[in-house]
DNA sequence: ACCTGAACACCGTTCAAGT
DNA sequence: ACCTGAACACCGTTCAAGT
């Protein structure tokens, strides 16, 4: 397996001095190591929520200051890819070798995924940018490759597809994001929604048209059907050629 | 028209004191408005990049303390989503007017859309979370709906769909922004490219079978192909009845 | 080879006091 | 009714010096 790049190597016990007994209170010290801090990472976060996953708060919780934590994480954002990995583990993928329609099965492990992200809506959007790449992500996009192969979607539509349908996820969680963190959220929604409302019909007349139809309906219900649209839509739409002229 | 909760009246000439002479260099300190404000933020986006529009940073190019700005702004989230309406009027509307098939039309519009965001991916993070509510957003989400419309996708369907369609072209932006702002985005890139390269075939057979592909097409051939898949599976995908079950 | 103190260069937001 | 200085409570990251 090779190294990946950015991940140093955990030191060996012999190369690290023994632990000087710290403040008499906690329970001593423990060494650091990557995957202790990560650890403590997702510790801290499902506490204090991620806003509080800094390197200085971390590095309080570790009892050290936070130059020690460079050694092992090359920045904040590693740091938060990493807590995302870690959770990505929670997501459901039994569907995916279950009986049942492949499609509702494609719907419910994707469902999964959005949920877990839905618990913590900040680190969806840390993976619109920084996305995943550990064995948990991996794990997911294998199972949702099988589910598009055994709906018969071409491979080269499936490849490109299923990164669509993970983003789908991710972005719907991301937007939640705002609702939760800040108590004034609601009203962002409610100036679209009055701005669409006092919109002029003579300007708008679409807007005016549907109106509320626009915010209508759960947030679970619009994410199975984006599924559903993005899955019917793939099976129907052939990629670009090759040499394609717009 | 109903005052915008949030956006207090800019205050009369009367009510202000004349402006004291500033340190005698600069072109006399312009009276602070919310319209000012915004303005100076949008060139200091422009010339230093969103992550320099701070609002110490902003007081700073105002000559003046980042207090007197909450007078105009509730805060950082509403400053950044009052420069994403501002930038907003640079997208290209007039294909949902001209000549042509309507798919073609419809996926112009959505890429003059996210062109925009793409010259400022940080932006597109922030508009993931605060959607926008100003004139230009309701103007490109009319011209979306119009041209739904002219190709015969059903009301409901098109009012879902329509940010359905505009969250992928602002997601695909957002993505972005790792490439452009960290000079580190690539490693990321990498990083999973290399895990999909080395993921063992035994225990991710569709992943091995892909491979490269998963990784193949520019990134304006995904995105048009995205956009064609969306509007393909809206036209074929009912809404779910209001007492679905799962 | 790790670990750290200290520093550099910033943040958002509030509040009491001014004009 | 605005405008502001000053403060509170934080940030990320680097680097020289320690062990």
């Amino acid at each position: 397996m090779p190294t990946t790049p950015g991940t140093p190597a955990e030191p060996t016990a012999a190369s690290r001095p023994t632990a000087p007994r710290s403040r008499r209170e906690r329970p001593a010290k423990p060494a650091l190591t990557r995957t202790g801090i990560v650890a403590t990472a997702v510790a801290l976060m499902r506490s204090e929520g991620l806003e509080r996953v800094t390197m200085r708060r971390l590095a309080k919780e570790l009892d050290t200051g936070p130059a020690s934590l460079y050694v092992y994480v090359a920045n904040t954002a590693a740091l938060h890819a990493a807590v995302l990995d870690e959770l990505l583990g929670e997501v459901d993928l039994r569907p995916a070798g279950a009986a049942g329609a492949w499609r509702d099965r494609l719907a419910r492990v994707l469902s999964s995924y959005t949920s877990v992200l839905f618990a913590h809506p900040e680190l969806a959007r840390s993976a619109l940018v920084t996305r995943p790449s550990g064995p948990h992500y991996l794990q997911l996009l294998e199972a949702l490759l099988a589910l598009l192969a055994e709906g018969g979607v071409p491979d080269d539509r499936a490849a490109w597809g299923v990164d669509a349908l993970l983003q789908y996820g991710t972005a719907t969680a991301a937007e939640q994001s705002a609702r939760d963190a800040a108590p004034h959220a609601q009203d962002e929604q409610d100036a679209l929604t009055a701005a669409v409302r006092h919109a002029s019909p003579q300007t708008f007349p679409r807007l005016a048209a549907l109106g509320a139809e626009l915010f209508s309906g759960t947030g679970e219900d619009r994410l199975t059907w984006g599924f559903h649209v993005l899955v019917n839509g793939m099976s129907d739409t052939a990629r670009p050629a090759r040499t394609a002229t717009a």
